[in-house]
DNA sequence: GTGGTCTAGACCACT
DNA sequence: GTGGTCTAGACCACC
């Protein structure tokens, strides 16, 4: 699986790398169960520290996406993903507001930012089958 | 227009304050035209330090959502809200990809995820009717 | 003569209407000799403040464009316009330097920053004639 | 590369560090991707608060002529300078507008204000070279 | 009274 | 060590 690290974006590394990775599962370009590169040598392949790539790690396994074995190494989390917890769509409508706000001002109406997210969702499932 | 700010939020409260604004002229509860607080004004009444207000007004400006007037204050845009540009709905996409990533990942269908869209859509626009 | 100020612009609007007039002399609109509004009829005219037309006539006669007299008024300086003195060369490129500077960065060769200025000279000297 | 502030100009401090540093790369004597001072190390070398920069450096970020990575550094954007775009057109015109205005009231030809410019084009393109 | 600028000094997240 | 954020307090230009 490639990643793709923007040394720009205002965006911490380690967030870019946790959503790439939940993107690769969402796409079942990483299937569960399926083994992850080590730190070490994610952290070299990517050319970041090993702080970062734990720190990522770390954070999708709080969250379910992944379990870590001390010497078995790192897989998506085989038993599969994490709930619709009551949290998680708070979270996400947190994230959701300003995103609509802004796309309310600028005049989109409710069908075009559904026809936006209807794609967006269609690409990202089926983008790894039609690699 | 009450502000609400979460000082232990991991988002700046420059930024929180930009979303309410704009999340205030989504929901027509501000008017074209209609003046804004003063910076000091503002700062006093949240509490926080001028100088985090005036950055918040310097991004809406930039964006094109205010007007900051020589010495006689600030108002929403009268001549209307920033287009719909390429490097807006670029933004966007960026923004909603890992939001969709998470929902997919956690088994939320297109048509759950769209539903939320339009709930959310439709009170932010109606949210100010209501009052 | 009709006036434009933008009042959102970050140059003070004293600077403008010192510009402005400045413009209406080059253009030839505005006659050696010929009579400028009272500082009254100009602040009422455009709608700013006495203090506003009064400091903008100041800064035009210690340059020597305007003369005021007590009683009666404010004309064009009858006696020709000032200097081409070394002080205002030295301003003249230290206005010019960033300008250029942007320019090179951006690309632009020497001569089409040459046809712009040419283009713009002939504009302005030429734009009372064709009204 | 040597800054030259003058702390009695009308022009914001920030703004002379933004042209300063435009025109260090107009003159070539800063290159594409080279490394500009950190924020912390300018301010303290030009004897100005760490603010001060970095608004100058903001500001150069968002017009695209710096890039600055998230904890490494400022550089000089690597991919090329900002585009001719309209928007840059216009600015430039408006600048040039006053300049151009002065220049006719003091009698300046048309040739007399471009043999000004070509020459101040040619020293600041050549100026690194001679050094 | 308004926004704009600057200083001094602090804490934080990230690498 | 880097930039990002925030505070407190000050002065200025403009109107």
């Amino acid at each position: 699986m490639i990643i793709q690290l923007d040394m720009q974006s205002e965006l911490p590394i380690y967030s870019q790398l946790v959503y790439q990775i939940i993107e690769g599962i969402a796409s079942g370009e990483l299937q569960l169960g399926e083994a992850l590169p080590s730190v070490r040598n994610l952290a070299a392949d990517i050319g970041v520290n090993l702080h970062t790539v734990n720190k990522a790690y770390t954070l999708l396994k709080q969250d379910g996406y992944i379990q870590v074995h001390r010497q078995k190494g790192v897989v998506v989390n085989p038993d599969g993903m994490p709930d619709l917890t009551d949290d998680f769509l708070k979270k996400q409508q947190r994230e959701l507001r300003p995103i609509i706000a802004e796309a309310i001002c600028r005049g989109m109406t409710k069908e075009e930012l559904s026809a936006v997210l209807d794609q967006m969702y269609d690409d990202m499932k089926m983008g790894h089958n039609k690699e």
